[in-house]
DNA sequence: GTCATTTAGTGTTCTAAATACACTATATAA
DNA sequence: TTATATAGTGTATTTAGAACACTAAATGAC
């Protein structure tokens, strides 16, 4: 591969590295790749990519998505781009960061045909990972924290029904904190953003929940309102 | 120049351009400078530069502001890597842009000296620019708007000593709205950052206003307040 | 079939923050 | 001395956030 546009300067590498995150068992949880390659060969990892020649950042990470995670469509914002020196010891490469927020069930690994096996891991439990994607983890969770706060994002994490019982759980699995349950409700409600369904959910013996959907899905900026 | 670490991969070229604001005459202003080459040559754009080899896109920024506003020292931080197709009649060239905000009079353009004519001109008087900087301008501007109101950044457009009317009139002007001044005044003292300092400023036949410096510069997180 | 258990669902009171609003103080220039 | 320009100050009202406990509806166990 070539590059037809060639300068005379110096051109970086570029690579797109994808947090993707879904909530799982009560937890945040990330895709993470096992590294079939050195530099840090058999460590975890964000799955990512270089850049292709005719391929924006945006493109790329999408091919990620595909690749590691088998899902289209899902939200996806650019995060960062971080080029600190050494971060990659083949040399001067930078990352165009991105996060994904994916419902678990619309994930597809495909378990074992992939030589890095990808797999969602709690993010709690992740020790170190590979170049500086540690960083780059902490900052997309901070992303996340801040931006279920005064956005709609926190649809892209859900199924097209839910309990408000669930949504509470989301907020409080990324926030780390409790949230009182009749002030979430009417804080929740108020917002306008949710149509109540006829349908209800049952699980066990318990009493079964009103189903709810977004009015509509798409981006939206709110108050900040936690 | 010759890339010493050369893989078989595409490698884009990647540039970084600078949204530089100050507060001047009752605007809010941007650096721009006239392009002495192709492409655009002679069209406005945000000054800006290739990064080198074994240079960090923060280097390369601040080398941007040294370079063009003979500046060291200010606020700068990391916006968005702006990559579409064809946003550079070049090639695949992306963009890695900083905003950074500067008090005035800090500021040294050497006028006439550089070819590129570098000028503050205001935000709201500016019209089509080169390349996709009229988008990177306005992401620049949402950026600020939001950032004064959740941090103290607002400290690095003002000088040392300012008055409260000062500090108003900055939130204004950037917010493009006006503020109550008796609230603007209790809520901003509240938030504990300010000291009162001996010295009052007089200009022309009024009351001379109470000068105020912050405890401590330096970046902060705040509450949203505005 | 009743009872124990589990989660769903609901209002009010109190507190804190945001907003709306108008006059006096102190300097200079005319 | 007076007109003018900006500095500086307090209260009342409205709105939003926080704290808090019981009833409802289903099932599983016995």
């Amino acid at each position: 591969m070539q590059n037809s546009k060639t300068k005379d300067y110096f051109n970086p590498g570029v690579t797109v590295d994808v947090a993707i995150f879904t909530i799982e068992d009560g937890s945040l949880k990330i895709l993470l790749i096992k590294r079939a390659n050195e530099p840090f060969k058999n460590k975890l990892a964000l799955p990512g990519g270089f850049i292709h020649e005719d391929e924006t950042a945006h493109d790329t990470a999408l091919r990620v998505l595909a690749d590691k995670a088998g899902v289209a469509g899902v939200y996806i914002e650019q995060l960062y781009t971080f080029d600190a020196p050494n971060r990659d010891p083949r040399g001067q490469i930078m990352s165009v960061t991105y996060f994904a927020l994916v419902p678990r069930e619309k994930i597809n690994i495909e378990e074992g045909r992939q030589t890095e096996q990808p797999k969602f891991i709690d993010v709690e439990k992740i020790a170190a990972l590979s170049f500086d994607h540690s960083e780059i983890l902490a900052y997309a969770r901070k992303r996340l924290q801040d931006k279920i706060q005064y956005t709609n994002v926190i649809y892209s994490l859900l199924p097209k029904l839910f309990t408000l019982s669930q949504l509470q759980s989301t907020y409080e699995i990324i926030l780390d904190k409790k949230i009182d349950k009749r002030n979430f409700r009417k804080k929740f409600l108020q917002l306008g953003l949710l149509e109540a369904t006829e349908k209800k959910f049952s699980e066990g013996r318990q009493r079964p929940a009103v189903l709810y959907r977004f009015k509509k899905t798409g981006f939206a900026e709110l108050k900040k309102f936690f």
